[in-house]
DNA sequence: CAATTACAGACTTTATATATCTATAATAAC
DNA sequence: GTTATTATAGATATATAAAGTCTGTAATTG
């Protein structure tokens, strides 16, 4: 079990704008490079951020992305949740639902994780990174 | 990201061993077809949990699967790295190791969820679910 | 010896992630 | 308006891993 390389790159790609360009646009070319993955397989995940409203797009010369007014807020499970989609991690085998007790562990578990995920705002790497350089 | 079949077969082997018959011999003939999979490929995974030390396993008539002595502390934990593997979630595509602020947020959050993985303990489901019959 | 059971390796199948290719739509610059 | 630039969408291809099968071998019991 392990996350996707979308994820990777999306997580990426959302600290990239609120680090080095928080009002501008910057092109799918430009993250792509970065990144050393295709711009078109690229282009599909950050789609998917648009959609769930955390980033806006805009066609045409000098278009590209850019984060939304309400980035302050987005957490890392949003981001999660945007590219992995949000069903649960364990599905019981066995017609034991919904008393599974196994599946009851593991869903609790799993809430742990997300609500770490919850809290840890993209805003907050972002400031780190620039008392850095 | 979902956790495999495999580990969810494991995880109800183990219970089933622990509530039904925490002593006798189980044939994987019988666990296979209580969980509706093939009895060889349910093997794979058994054996892993025996390389693994948590369960035995003899071989001949009357032979089986059966919980060894320690079996008490053994935690949900256990059982998901016997099967998963104990790499993390997430590796950093990119060459920011070992300073990736992504992976060490997302390292903590997952830790969250293994610290309490590892406080479920196989022996309080089966205290239970006997409880319930 | 014969039946039963676990174990091991090669192999096949299936599903999903990853990536590419091509075409279309939108916008800006000229 | 034309051209260049950029995002979006759909079809397709490739790679990888999970899931499962097949066959044979080893160990144990009766």
């Amino acid at each position: 079990m392990k996350y996707s390389k979308a994820t990777n790159y999306a997580l990426h790609t959302m600290l990239f704008l609120a680090v080095a360009t928080p009002n501008k646009l910057v092109s799918v070319h430009q993250l792509a490079e970065w990144q050393k993955v295709s711009p078109t397989y690229l282009s599909k995940i950050l789609t998917k951020l648009v959609k769930e409203g955390m980033i806006d797009s805009s066609s045409g010369a000098n278009g590209g992305y850019s984060l939304k007014s309400n980035w302050e807020d987005i957490s890392f499970l949003d981001i999660i949740h945007a590219i992995e989609g949000k069903s649960s991690l364990f599905d019981c085998c066995l017609n034991e639902e919904p008393e599974c007790l196994i599946k009851q562990t593991m869903l609790s578990a799993e809430e742990k994780m997300e609500d770490e995920l919850k809290s840890q705002k993209l805003v907050e790497l972002a400031k780190k990174i620039k008392v850095d350089i």
